[in-house]
Order: structure tokens, then sequence, then C-alpha cells
DNA sequence: TTGCTTATGTGTGAACGTTA
DNA sequence: TAACGTTCACACATAAGCAA
């Protein structure tokens, strides 16, 4: 097979053919007509009798056109040392017309591989097809896609101005707070704690559970302050250094913010008056602590005074006696009678206190008519 | 049951402001 | 300036609650 040549070499054998050669182009297809059978039937119509009507005005050129495209064609398609070519080419070896005939099987072979290539490319084009459909889809998709895009930017926009509302919110609830730690301060009630005002209530924490939890809380925590800061609670109030003082009120604010609303921390001294002046009460009784000789009489007048007279809550009865008090004496027009009602009712006082001797406590100025409420309930 | 803590009432003296 | 009233601070007494 080293002499198969491409055709071009030997169109010339074919320009030179006799007549009867060219002439017999069809007739001389005996054993080629056998053996290209299965493809002509493929040509029954169209290229083939295209062909032929050709040959039949000008045989040579046209053979020598259809070599030059034929060849092209093996130039492209067909491999010249292939198996099929070389059982091909041994058939028609010693065949006179073997270069026509191996042209046409050439043809074939050509035109076979145009089909094989045009299966391809069907196949191919399909897959195409296939892509392009699933381009489209997703194309489709994405144009879906675009509604809940659209709709998350809106809810993140929405959430956005949400979270600046509630910035502003909470920025104006801060202002809110600090005016309210300014403005809404508590003046210390007049008298002391325990005679004329409860802490607890003039705190504004005897209101429920909570609030007494909370008072309960304040006071522990300010006992634990009275350690941490060395007062000493065996000395008088009065007789703490005021530097003790204010940095024991300064943690007290710090740990209990509540305490700020009592103008110059009245709250937390009273809580810490209370306890220290408790914890002394308790040493003067145990022993382990000597009473200063100043309050020797306290001694004595508890003595003398009974033992058996009722003891109560009487602070908030009182106070509300002394408002009506106070409201009788701005009724009251000119000093002297102001001073004639106090001196009846220090009067009263003493008629009660030589009539009942229960009654001896009843230092504020109550008369007995309007303390009968209150004594009723023991 | 006991001991401690808390809350409240008591009387007194001192300091202070107001008034005659 | 003295008298008076108010407020404050102090200790004592006691009831009630709570925990060990």
């Amino acid at each position: 097979m080293e002499n198969f040549k491409l055709l071009s070499d030997s169109t010339h054998h074919l320009q030179d053919a006799p007549s009867s050669l060219k002439d017999s182009s069809e007739p001389s297809h005996g054993q080629q007509q056998e053996y290209d059978q299965p493809h002509s039937a493929k040509r029954a119509s169209g290229r083939g009798k295209a062909v032929q009507s050709e040959n039949q005005l000008n045989p040579a050129k046209n053979m020598s056109d259809t070599l030059k495209t034929v060849n092209a064609r093996i130039k492209r398609h067909i491999d010249p040392y292939s198996d099929a070519m070389d059982s091909k080419f041994e058939i028609i070896d010693n065949d006179k017309t073997q270069e026509i005939v191996f042209l046409r099987q050439s043809h074939d072979l050509a035109d076979l591989k145009i089909l094989e290539t045009q299966a391809a490319n069907e196949a191919l084009q399909k897959e195409l097809d296939k892509l392009k459909s699933a381009a489209a889809a997703g194309a489709r998709f994405a144009q879906e896609k675009n509604p809940l895009l659209e709709e998350l930017e809106k809810a993140q926009a929405a959430n956005a101005t949400l979270r600046k509302k509630v910035q502003a919110l909470a920025d104006k609830q801060r202002i809110h707070d600090v005016d309210s730690d300014v403005n809404e301060n508590v003046p210390r009630p007049a008298g002391s704690a325990g005679n004329n005002f409860n802490i607890q209530n003039e705190m504004g924490l005897g209101g429920n559970t909570n609030d007494r939890e909370q008072y309960l809380a304040i006071m522990r925590n300010m006992h634990d302050l009275t350690h941490q800061a060395s007062i000493n609670w065996e000395q008088p109030w009065a007789k703490t250094p005021a530097g003790a003082k204010e940095k024991l009120f300064a943690v007290a604010r710090e740990r209990h913010p509540i305490l700020k609303h009592y103008e110059n921390d009245w709250a937390t001294e009273e809580l810490v008056k209370q306890y220290i002046k408790n914890k002394r009460c308790h040493g003067y009784r145990k022993g382990f602590l000597e009473r200063p000789a100043q309050y020797d009489y306290l001694k004595t007048n508890s003595a003398k005074r009974n033992p058996s007279a009722p003891r109560g809550p009487r602070v908030a009865v009182r106070q509300s006696k002394k408002v009506a008090e106070k409201k009788a004496a701005a009724k009251a027009k000119g000093k002297s009678k102001a001073k004639l009602r106090t001196k009846q009712v220090v009067e009263d006082d003493d008629e009660s206190m030589s009539d009942e001797p229960g009654l001896s406590h009843d230092r504020g100025g109550l008369s007995r008519q309007g303390n009968e409420s209150f004594w009723a309930r023991y």
C-alpha cells in the first residue's frame, strides 16, 4: 500500500482515457455495481443523476472536477492507511479501471464519512439544543428569582428602618432616664426615721413583694458597705468622718442607682444610721459595749415608763394628723391663735396621760378623739 | 428554742430659727 | 435677747421575723 496516492496524481489518466472507457463508465460498473450496491441505493436520485447527466456532456472535465472534489474530501475524511481502504484496494488491484473504482469507493467512503459526520453533527445539534434549553431554563430561573431578590431587598430595607427606630427609641429612653435621675429626686422627709417616717415607705419601696425584696437587698448591702468603709459603728454617726461617709455614699449609689433619687443620700444615711444604732444597742444590752455616761438619764427615764403601754406603728397616723393640723393652722389667722391651739393640744395630751397611762407616749399632739380609731385596732 | 436583726415607739438634750 | 417651737440625734425597750 506504499503506492497509494492521492487521486490528483492520476487525473491525467482519466483525461486521456479512451472514450470507451469514458462511456463505459456506467456499463463497466458491472463489478462496481455489485460492490456498490448499498450506496447506489442511497444515491437513487439527486446527486447521482446530476453527475450522470454532466458526464454525458463533458465526461473528462466532469471527472476531473469530481476527482478534485473527492480528493479534497479524501484529504479531509479518509485515512489512507486504514484497514478498510487496504482491503478495498486489493480487490480491485488488477483492474484497469481501478482508479475510477477506487475513486468511487473513496467517494462512497467519503459519503459514509459525511453521513457519519452528519450523524455526529445531529447528535451535537441535539446536545446543543439541550444546552440551549438548559440555558433558557437558567435564564427563566434567574427571571423568576428576581422577584424574590426584590422582596429580600425590601425586607432588608424595612429591617434597617426598624433598627433605626429602635435605636432612636433607646436614645430617647436613655435621655428620659437621665432626666429622671435629675428631676425625680426625693427630698428627705421631715423628722427622724422610725419616729416621723418609715424609710421603706419614703423610699417608695413599700408597694409589693418585689419592692420589699429590693429594699432588703439594699439594706443588707449597706450593712456590708458600712464595714467595708471601715466605719466605726461603736461611735455615734455624727462622729463618723465626712470623708468616710461620702465614700460610702458614692459606692452605694454605684451599686444601687435608685439611691441617686434620694436627695443628699438621705436614704443611704438613714439605713446606715439605723444599722449602727441597733448594733450599738445590742452591744450595750449584751454588755460587750460600754454605754457613755451622758446617756444614763435615758435608763432612768425608761425605768419610769409604763411597760404595759401599747406600742404600734403610729408614724403614719401621726403624720396624717400633722398634715391635718398644718392645714388647720394655715386656715387659722394670726399667730396667737396658733399658739393657743398648740397650748390646747399640750393640755389635751396632759389630760390623756393622766387619764390613761396607755396613751402616755402620744407625744406628737394627738387628741384622744383623733386617736381612737387607731387604738381600736389593738 | 435561741440569738440576731429589723422596725418602731419612747423620752431627753442640744441646736437652730422665729417671734415678741 | 429671752421665750418658744421645731428638728435632730441619741439610747432604751419591745414586738416580729428569720435562721441555725
